[in-house]
DNA sequence: GGAGATTTTGACAACCATTTTCATTTTGCC
DNA sequence: GGCAAAATGAAAATGGTTGTCAAAATCTCC
């Protein structure tokens, strides 16, 4: 639909983990774009609303988006210092969050899952000090 | 250690859902108790930092809290209507959570799981209209 | 009990990501 | 070109949360 919009997407998908929407506006400009932080905002909540890019929110409350490669259900594996990121499956965990919700009467159930760790380069730039 | 703490456990312990410190400094000040909004949210701080209460991110960027029953690791199937909880165990998931991690190479993994839903008297009372 | 040190409290200001506003610019269409 | 509708972005507003700092409560030792 848009220019920005397409730019803004661009910009993720050339990025390993997820980004905030300062930090998408930051790079942007870093690079010559001619945006405006409101428009930032504005490409990233369309295009997770149309499930384009995957967002999460950070321990101290920020949106964070991702352009995932995968355009089914799934969740992601985050290492915590380096962001690095894996996109991981998990019917067991798609059938669990199911069938506790119907154990206990619930409908329309919904879940969000993430998993957190160091990877194993950031394991092993600790232990070299 | 303090009196103050353990007036906002108790007001956390009386809810029934998730409730913001916004929320819990507005119910604590109309009962008669004097009590600040930053004293609200330090003890809410030091008691999820001791594992006393239960922290959670609404969509919205709020915390909430909760007193749960268990002290042990679990989850929450929340009604997103009405915000009845219940709290759930997951063996399944933790040992998901742990085996994807290691296939990748991650240590020191933690997650965060929660599922909602709309809960068996939220729906009677749609269908009621 | 009391002086002084230490901790806790809370009114208020500061923060900061996000949203709203609204005037300007760009786009789509004839 | 002309014009309506949509997109843009600078600046202001919002709102949950945190920082500040002086006053109040609590502890400590005599
Ligand atoms: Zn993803
Ligand atoms: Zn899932
Ligand atoms: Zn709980
Ligand atoms: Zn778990």
């Amino acid at each position: 639909m848009s220019t920005r919009r397409d730019a803004v997407h661009d910009t993720l998908r050339r990025s390993e983990g997820f980004r905030s929407a300062q930090d998408v506006y930051a790079e942007m400009r870093q690079h010559g774009a001619k945006i405006g932080l409101t428009t930032v905002y504005r490409a990233l909540q369309a295009l997770a609303d149309g499930g384009q890019v995957d967002v999460l929110r950070t321990d101290d409350g920020e949106s964070v988006y991702r352009a995932c490669a995968s355009g089914d259900h799934h969740h992601h594996l985050v290492c915590r210092r380096c962001g690095h990121t894996v996109e991981v499956a998990g019917p067991a965990v798609e059938r669990w969050a199911e069938a506790v919700g119907g154990e206990h009467g619930f409908t329309e159930i919904t879940h969000t899952v993430e998993v957190f760790g160091t990877c194993a380069s950031c394991s092993a730039s600790v232990r070299a000090g």
